[in-house]
DNA sequence: GAGTAACCGAGACGGTACGTCCTGTCTTGGA
DNA sequence: TCCAAGACAGGACGTACCGTCTCGGTTACTC
């Protein structure tokens, strides 16, 4: 408790508006999460606040982001594969659930205001894509993987729709949507060989 | 068209309020096409125009949707998975210009304020799907699809990757990448046969 | 009923909207009687309402004035003092109850939109003024006013005072009120007898 | 007024208000001096006027306020009577002017919007009541008023006339019809001599 | 008794002001 | 020296009401 105040303060600011922050999206989603509002309950001011961070967007991408990473683990099935299907799954509920909702709010925000951008990538997508290089490397360690294929085309092909209808809403994403969509897109749309794929 | 003045004044309203916010959305984006802008370019009151629109994002929808639809004519190459990448193709195309970033804005918009989404599936989301189900029936007579995937689900397969970059950022919107991406998609992310995707 | 139907529509139409009127004045005060709730209950339309009266006010005006007068009928008490004093008790509390809210806004409302002025004066000062030119009448018959002053003049000091209070409310309409307004007041304008004026 | 950068900012935005709102008051009266009028000719925004008064007609109360002060000095005649009869003079001479339309707009508003009544009575009545006070002190000292009845009667009833008729019109507001009406209220507010009165 | 003209209900519309909200900057005073 | 507290400009929002207008159907006169 003694080196606390050795902290630098700027240290102890960012935590109180991150934890504010996150207490925000909970409690109302990126609508309550106002600079105001998270001014007040974090005691930081607002003009503290604007000299750590762009825009609103990019405080709630960073406070809301290692939630997400913390809420997916990586899987380990034993086959990639399976990984795949199963990391495809749990971003897929992650995004059903009430957390998809803030999510979907939060990337909207970027979009509207690309000032927070960066931040997004950073705390979501980089997570996102550490996992799924991981899953990726073990993939063509065992062989399993077209050698053609990046790991980056993989995410996109893999999560792409779940945010497709996470954002516009024209499909739902259950469990079972989660394993259509991972199927095909692991096995691909086309009729070539079949027989493995489920 | 000589009896335009004798359209009901909702239509002639109508029609001026989607015109004006066509040139405000080319002019400055979603961000310009405010509520008080468009009722001062097209001469129809505010009141009027929350009769006929829940919202914003809903005028934008209905007034940008057309625009994409014609911009994205069906290709017809002779085979299923040319049709289809070359779709990928020119989606990509379009979300990577101007439009694209209206576009996104819109999308964005309909998340934050959920009004509008009913207008966007209706005028974005009920053109593509009508396209990529034709394409699909193609493929279905020809045989050339995976007889267990449905026409949403290639949709969600195809184009969520394209949203995906496009909201996000992370990654480039050039038609090698659509090309990429396609073929990861049409051919499948994991390692059966091989050889004959493009 | 058979020779309903001879009234001119418009009569009927009048009173429609006079009875609609009144009873949302009772409900609500002026800001109830919008022309959009009167046409909506009286079943006339707004511009019908718009083809008999010129503003909102004028309808309220004609429509709550012989409310007043019906509420106010003229004293006789045996003397001119008495009788003006009695009235002045009357219409003081008139004003000071809820009809006097709905008088004051009416008031307002044909300072804001001068159309509606000549139907207040019609509706509300000229009954007034019969009264008072009747009890000033009396007075006369009796020698009992200064012969120099007139029964308008009489009207307005009599009933300024209370109309002041009225409006800007900065002092009570109560009895006790109105007999220390009137008491002053009628000291000046009677002339004959002094002395027994408190 | 070196310091005048030093103020606080709200007196200095209070400042810009209360002058661009008699600037509009004297062009255009007082619906010309709409919030939004007000905010775009100070440069204050409207959330901040919205701050520091409770609606438009307590911003243009306390604009117009002193202005009626200054235009109407206390007279000094000699004679309690001479006194109370030229400041009604003087009065009824502000109220039939430019001013009066206003001054009436004005407390019509604040029946309206009650919120507005404070303001009105604080920034018209308060000044007026101190001048009569002061005027009916001093009549006091001479002898010359009915000790039974109080400065706010006598304002009430020198002064309630002239408001009647400036609301209704039904009366002129002239310098003689002004002597009429002080000479009928003075001849029952003042107690002493009767009889030389006009 | 049909034709015709006036009239009226219903309500959409332009216009205008409203009062609220939130963002991001700027100022002030205290620690 | 740094920060909380919060005032501020700017600008969009969605609502409310007014008074005008357009439309289509009904009514009440005319022939």
């Amino acid at each position: 408790m003694a080196e606390e105040p050795t902290h630098p303060r700027s240290v102890r600011a960012k935590d109180s508006v991150l934890c504010a922050t996150r207490e925000l999206l909970d409690e109302g989603g990126l609508p309550a999460a106002s600079v105001d509002a998270i001014s007040a309950r974090s005691g930081v001011s607002k003009a503290t606040i604007y000299k750590h961070w762009p825009c609103r967007a990019a405080v709630a991408a960073e406070a809301f982001g290692r939630r997400m990473a913390d809420a997916i683990p990586l899987p380990d099935t034993g086959s990639a594969r399976g990984d795949l299907a199963e990391q495809v799954r749990r971003v897929s509920a992650f995004y059903g659930g009430d957390s998809g909702k803030v999510f979907a709010q939060l990337l909207a925000a970027c979009v509207t205001d690309p000032a927070g951008a960066p931040y997004f990538r950073q705390f979501f997508l980089a997570t996102r894509w550490e996992g799924i290089a991981e899953l990726w490397q073990r993939a063509q360690d065992r062989g399993e993987v077209d050698a053609g294929v990046g790991a980056g085309t993989a995410m996109d092909v893999l999560f792409g729709p779940l945010i497709f209808r996470l954002l516009t809403g024209h499909a739902p994403l259950t469990e079972a949507e989660a394993d259509t969509l991972s199927s095909a897109a692991l096995d691909g749309l086309l009729s070539s060989v079949r027989g493995e794929s489920s």
